[in-house]
DNA sequence: CATGAATGAGCATTCATTCAT
DNA sequence: GATGAATGAATGCTCATTCAT
């Protein structure tokens, strides 16, 4: 157990620092074990602090790994909010995105990778929070902003996100299972397949 | 909680009755708490019988859980068999596939559809057992067999196929939060874009 | 699981026989797991036998237990006594006496000496049964029986008696674990020591 | 059941006295039901401790066990090593040990020997925990550097010592069993029986 | 605020025992 | 009598959470 007793450490060094202590902490137990089966033991072992400090910050493990999910999803946003004022229409903006999510996705769980592969994509896929819905309601608004009037009524938006969101996460799996991981491989195939895919459906760009 | 309705007595109910009663419970339960926050007690409490019964038929949850996947599994790989059989090229496959899987994951889902929605869409998504990875990598086996030669090499099967389950999952999950439960519209949409795609990626049937 | 459902078998060819399959298993299981850790299941598991029938026979494990001590013990006492009636004198009761229990612990022990060594020694020592008791009250008659009267009131018989078993039965131990078993090289020491041990308190031999 | 007398709060026990605590429930409990039959349950009961309260303290029934008897057997051989720096032959170092043995298996049970006397003995006798077996190579060896060169070979000291032990536990526990519990009588028995038994067996000591 | 020992509810699992067949 | 599935009490152990210091 490391134990940091005169406050000099990095870590104690100030208050509202444990906060951050035990979110690095959940974030690492979380990725070696899996956020169902860690526990607030689990987190608090790899820690300086003591059992009861954790309930200082948190409620509850449910409680860190929903501050974990906000603080991914409120890192991402500000990218995606770039690509979306980056991109001049339908293709720039998926192509932009795709490989964001990737890289995002990547950089996020670089250090699972360096280790193996245990509970890999942990972060920013499969979390059904309300900021992920969030995100996929701008995405789905991005989408509508950039398709033709014509494909309005025409096709429903809602799938048609569902999709791309789809694609994101599955393909993201796979591409950190793979070595070495190729964000770039990952990004043109998705962008690709999704452009071609809702152009054929008679949508076009807008600008 | 499940009775037995026909008023036998418990003694009376066939083993295999209890089998069912134990899986019918665990299938509840997984739906309504998760399948990892849910305990043998949450089963057995759903259930006329004694904690130790359980173990007359189970030696886990995780045991029941895979009963549960294979069951599902192995009702929904003969379908995809019958669509592989009966699709004369890629799209009569894709567009049999799509609509076989939200056909059967709309059955399947029926009563949680029915009741609410808590941690729907237990059963065919988001489960990653050996079967499952089995089904998928069918899958992929039936895209490779019906891309043309041209394609070989030139695409990237993996995420290709990736992109197909990534669009079957996400948008199954909507389609089952939709009411009324649209099979065919989601399965047009799913063939749609994905057909148009691939096709666009420059892969053609092989037919 | 051996099952005899024709009651042909050897095993069940007698209503009775039951008793002594029952006996039999939980001799080798008790060899096998110690009596503490035995259970009730691992004894009818080597057994023909269903659950229920146990209890046609015995209340609890323990039961068994005291059946079989109860057994050996039977078994040892007409030998003891055949000990005693060919006795001559002090000298030849006690050398007999320890070859015959050494021979009797080596015979009750044979299988698990041909296995292994674990939890041996199990029948006729470390057990307080009150048949052990009485085969103890019988020894302990013999000796008095055969000290001269100069050594009544001299020494305390109880001690004697208790230093004789307590050579018996630590000797007996160290007998079993070595290879090979010499039961004579046992028997001869044990006597020796004993009887120059209670010669030399100043007890003669009646005879 | 043990309390905390002095009315300070049971957080106010310092850890070590909860161990204590354990410690002595543990040694009670042993000696009423025996070791094996014991559960961990059944420990804590006779605490004013909660059940996990034992996990911080020890991992298992057999780690306090083990901690008693190592605490045991612990005072024992300084004793026995103050017994074998001050005999000055074999003779008064076999007379010296029995006494010392009878002596401190009196101290360690006059608790039990007040109540009543079941399972009696338990510490110091009838236990094959390696500290145990450290004791009775001690005692072998003692015994060894005591005969003179002409028993070299002619006797076995392995027998030898169990025959010595033998009679230290069997008469020990006839000696609990008496009332008074006279320690002199079983030691100068055991003594002049074993003395006079290894004596004539040809056995001289060396000094 | 931080600490960490104590708490006791809760879980998985085993097992002796019962009893309808 | 024999069967063996059902029972539910009991056990070892873990864990989130509290609270005196």
């Amino acid at each position: 157990m490391i134990r940091d007793t005169e406050q000099t450490g990095k870590r104690a060094q100030s208050k509202a620092a444990n906060r951050q202590t035990i979110l690095e902490a959940a974030r690492a137990v979380f990725a070696r074990l899996g956020v169902e089966s860690a526990t607030v033991r689990d987190i608090i072992r790899d820690t300086p602090l003591a059992a009861g400090t954790f309930y200082n910050y948190f409620k509850s493990k449910e409680e860190v790994f929903e501050a974990l999910a906000v603080d991914s999803t409120t890192r991402f946003r500000p990218i995606l909010a770039e690509v979306r004022s980056s991109a001049v229409d339908l293709e720039t903006y998926i192509r932009a995105a795709y490989r964001a999510y990737f890289t995002f996705l990547s950089d996020e769980n670089a250090e699972a990778i360096k280790l193996g592969t245990p509970h890999m994509a942990l972060i920013g896929v499969r979390v059904d929070t309300p900021e992920m819905k969030a995100v996929v309601a701008e995405i789905r608004a991005d989408l509508e902003a950039r398709f033709d009037e014509a494909a309005t009524g025409k096709v429903d938006t809602e799938y048609i996100t569902a999709a791309a969101v789809g694609i994101a996460r599955e393909m993201g799996d796979y591409m950190l299972k793979r070595r070495p991981v190729d964000v770039e491989a990952a990004s043109a195939t998705a962008a690709d397949l999704f452009l071609s895919g809702v152009t054929s459906l008679g949508i076009q760009s807008k600008l």
